[in-house]
DNA sequence: GCCATTGCCTAACAAATGTTAGACAAATGT
DNA sequence: ACATTTGTCTAACATTTGTTAGGCAATGGC
């Protein structure tokens, strides 16, 4: 049964299922309603993945890749950390916006992982933070950021441009670089109003 | 059966079900799960709340209380912006460390609430939000906070003042007065170093 | 023209789910 | 002393769940 524009069945599984997920969880979504969302039955999905955690695993692991990817060719370029952490942000915000369905099993469906996916998966992400920590470290030594904490400040960085994986919507006035550069200018400025421009 | 300490057995329920919602998520987590937490039997639990989504808005609806109270109170009380807005992310983090579980359950599992509950949820949830967009705005007016997206900014803080929530472990070293402060300060000030002071 | 592969189907399964009905014992009130 | 309330139990229910077995039609290589 060929598909339209060469996109695989089982690729098709896999964005329907990312869908469903993120609508509903991925445990409150059954088979059935992914196989309707189908248009097929349960049973043949089956055909294509061995069970319902293999297309958590596929969506987890796959996004994770995307990440850690886009954040080490940030660090391997050779610019100052301000442009590495805005670029930085910058892939993570179109990664989200181009994948928004996906980002968010990524961001919130892994903890259904079971053993040793769910160890696994926490490495890789841990290797993700890590690239910010690096980014963080340098611009300390170029006296550029302050002296944060930065396991909090690499957090609190996350935090805020995973969420914009909770109101983006495609159609909505800002596109991805746009709201790359306003997050990255609120986190690099903060709110406070300055008397004297910085640098 | 006398419980400990006149924490009566409808909120020992409550509390050992907010543990495992946040642990496993809501749908996940069986009445035969609680009730073996609670070391009664799952038909037990019926006689104090009709449904497990019963459980599930009482957390999530009490909790909403407490952070639509806190911050109204924040904005009764008459300071400057910056004082209401170091305030409104004191007692947010005051509340998510001392509610930490429930917390969880505020801020995740509230999708799988039905209507009309959901909706009703998704208001309250507004006129938290609404309240820190008043401070954003007192703060423009008394020219403390630069000209910002304020939705934008809004979701911004929440979203970073709320991730504590996933890393927060009451043994570490910070308290919550000290996070409080931390977030604060790299909500206003952001990253960048100043060469001048401002104000 | 045949055979293997691909992709789906129907049917069924055991297990787990939320929930109800009804019984029983202890505690409480009068 | 009796009646009621409280809190739990056992047993069962209908439904939904992930998954498997086996079959059947279309496709494509040779």
């Amino acid at each position: 049964m060929a598909e339209i524009l060469n996109i695989s069945r089982k690729e098709q599984i896999v964005n329907v299922a990312a869908k469903l997920f993120k609508q509903k969880g991925f445990v409150a979504t059954s088979m059935r309603d992914l196989a309707a969302e189908l248009g097929i039955e349960a049973a043949s999905i089956y055909y294509h993945f061995k069970s319902k955690e293999e297309l958590l695993e596929k969506i987890c692991f796959d996004m994770a890749d995307k990440f850690i990817t886009n954040a080490r060719e940030v660090n391997d370029i050779y610019f100052n950390a301000e442009e590495k952490l805005r670029m930085a942000i910058k892939f993570h915000v179109e990664t989200i916006t181009e994948n928004q369905n996906q980002s968010s099993v990524f961001l919130s469906e892994w903890r259904n992982l079971s053993e040793p996916k769910f160890a696994l998966f926490k490495q890789l992400r841990q290797q993700y933070e890590n690239q910010f920590t690096i980014i963080l470290a340098d611009g300390e030594k170029e006296d550029i950021f302050d002296d944060v904490d930065k396991k909090f400040a690499v957090l609190s960085i996350l935090s805020t441009i995973n969420f914009i994986n909770e109101w983006y919507k495609p159609e909505g006035k800002m596109n991805a670089s746009e709201i790359a550069e306003k997050l990255s200018n609120f986190i690099m400025g903060g709110l406070r109003k300055r008397l004297v421009t910085d640098r």
